[in-house]
DNA sequence: TTGTACGCGTTATCAC
DNA sequence: GTGATAACGCGTACAA
């Protein structure tokens, strides 16, 4: 690196290595071991030469390598992640949460997205399963239905950890899920509470486990109350706004329209409540509306809409929990799993409801 | 991994070591350079040996061992990211599309979250540096203005690149920054246009780049119309929501009131349209906001917020070019940097001016 | 087209 | 307390 009219010029890829712990051992006239002992504070190292060490290791610009250190202990310090899309508030604050705890314990979290794309989870499994990984923890697209790209992590012990869209029941991992059964209960019990009798419904796509669940909790309700869903008034698509705009058009242009709607997202919810007003429905005279995942968008939006909290952090802490257990388990103590750790949800009162 | 009592149980650290080249090599009793050659689909290898290495790799279980080869080729295929929070709805989008393409390049993203801490961000710095990224991208703390924890970086001519949040122009690394000023700028011209003359802003911690520089932008747009910003209604700290009801409540207090306000960023500005509503003061008839990021929240509240659109896309765009393009120079063609490259904005106008 | 031999940087192990 | 040695798994210059 050097100056030139004024800028700086630098050359990336430095062609000279750089001074290793046996560089510095030749500098000391001492042996490698000693070095790497008293870079690592090693008890048996006198004081005097840790010193030394330290010093002449600064003084040569020396860097340790955590690759070589890896390769050797066999273990990288490092825990995968796979997350559909980092920008949902449901995610993002999870993974907030989780880096800052697994940064706490001293492991790294490389963080890759699979943008809900089966293609790219089983790429980024792949390269994450070669880059020896300590954990791997996931979340699902939504449509994974075949689960051969993480079969690896298992036949090597390397622990595995699936949070919110999970695989079913009694696959070998650890499972950590919202009650997204109880979920779909809360909001048809609520719909019905307050006295909808014509109710809508705008889910996920039923490929992953979050949407069926949520399904089956609120199709439960409604049953117990004698009412069931109509066919027509259930729509099943990715919850984007553009989907969700169109669904309710659907909804919306017949003869008899619904007076509540269970929108699986707060995306979605939050479209219905934008549709509702561009409409002239009156909320929540007209049309009772309730979201999922208390996204802090269904609290500023008027009205604010009723949503049911998924609790992400406390849902990153039972994951980094049973994560660090895991990992910390070298003796062999066995660890129950394959039965999914169910995180409790709440129903979040607003004015949509 | 075994069956018992319908749990599947596992041990996390498994005791014997996997198969490596050399295990291939020996089952199939040829060496394991050609192994190797064979699996990197190397030109003179024969197709014949190269289905036969392909085919006991994975009869045997092989995986290719990341740690390995990036010590031996000296280069992690990783790149490093210090990013103050990833739930901050620019960075969440910056890092979406980032990643996106650093992953289509063939390199890991090690995303790291400093917290807004100068501690962590140093520890975190030091710790992709052991790790031997093959680059560094930094969005700076709030209050970070000692740069030498990224020396190591630029001696060793890894590239190094600064966004949103960065040092001072001259510092020799690769720098890509919204235009704050002229953010700042826009804002306070459009405050005046509107007729706004009893001006208030709040900003945060001017040891940040970004709000240095829209506090100049805005005080220069003031200055050209003979306008000045009175000291007590300027209110710079961390721009959480509690500090800024703190602020709002001070504004607002005195005999005389703002009828303008500019705030740094959205959270800010939402906080002011909620605290308007509860004190009864009309948006925009007695008083005009405008936010900064136009984060989405700022089109969905009502009234609905007049920002400044940063476009975290296109930035991301700009740092994947910059970052590639000084991993290619491998040959040593060098790269002009210390000269900010300033990424444009826009003024978004909504319903509160 | 394939094999030999060595080095990447670190650390566990055994010896003194 | 410290040193010598041998791996960890891979890639490549050189030789054949």
């Amino acid at each position: 690196m050097f100056w030139i009219c004024g800028f700086y010029i630098m050359t990336p890829r430095k062609p000279k290595s750089e001074n290793s712990i046996v560089d510095i051992a030749k500098a000391l006239g001492i042996s490698p071991a000693t070095v790497s002992r008293a870079l690592n504070n090693n008890l048996r190292i006198s004081e005097a030469t840790r010193k030394r060490v330290k010093e002449m290791a600064k003084e040569m610009g020396y860097r340790h390598n955590s690759m070589a250190s890896s390769l050797r202990n066999r273990r990288s310090n490092t825990i995968g992640l796979i997350v559909p899309r980092i920008s949902m508030y449901f995610h993002a604050f999870f993974i907030t949460s989780l880096q800052r705890q697994l940064q706490a314990a001293g492991y790294n979290l490389m963080i890759c997205q699979s943008n809900d794309s089966v293609k790219l989870e089983k790429e980024l499994a792949n390269s994450l399963y070669s880059a020896r990984v300590d954990a791997l923890v996931v979340s699902l697209t939504l449509y994974t239905e075949d689960f051969t790209h993480f079969e690896g992590f298992l036949k090597q012990g390397i622990p595995l950890v699936f949070y919110d869209r999970v695989p079913p029941e009694g696959t070998p991992a650890y499972i950590i899920k919202g009650d997204d059964y109880r979920g779909g209960l809360l909001a048809g019990n609520h719909l019905i509470a307050a006295g909808c009798r014509r109710i809508a419904y705008i889910s996920g796509p039923p490929s992953s486990s979050i949407y069926r669940e949520r399904t089956r909790g609120f199709q439960d309700a409604l049953a117990k109350q004698g009412t069931a869903l109509r066919e027509e008034w259930v729509h099943q698509h990715e919850l984007t706004t553009e989907n969700a705009w169109n669904s309710l058009r659907r909804l919306f242009d017949g003869e008899e329209v619904p007076d509540g709607l269970f929108a699986a997202n707060d995306t979605t919810a939050i479209a219905a409540v934008e549709f509702a007003r561009e409409r002239g429905i009156r909320i929540p005279e007209d049309l009772r509306i309730i979201g999922y995942s208390n996204d802090p968008r269904t609290s500023i939006i008027t009205p604010s809409i009723t949503s049911i909290e998924q609790y992400p952090n406390e849902m990153a802490d039972k994951v980094a929990e049973t994560l660090l257990g895991a990992l910390q388990h070298t003796t062999g103590v066995p660890i129950e799993i394959g039965t999914p750790v169910v995180c409790p949800v709440d129903l979040v009162r607003r004015m949509t409801t």
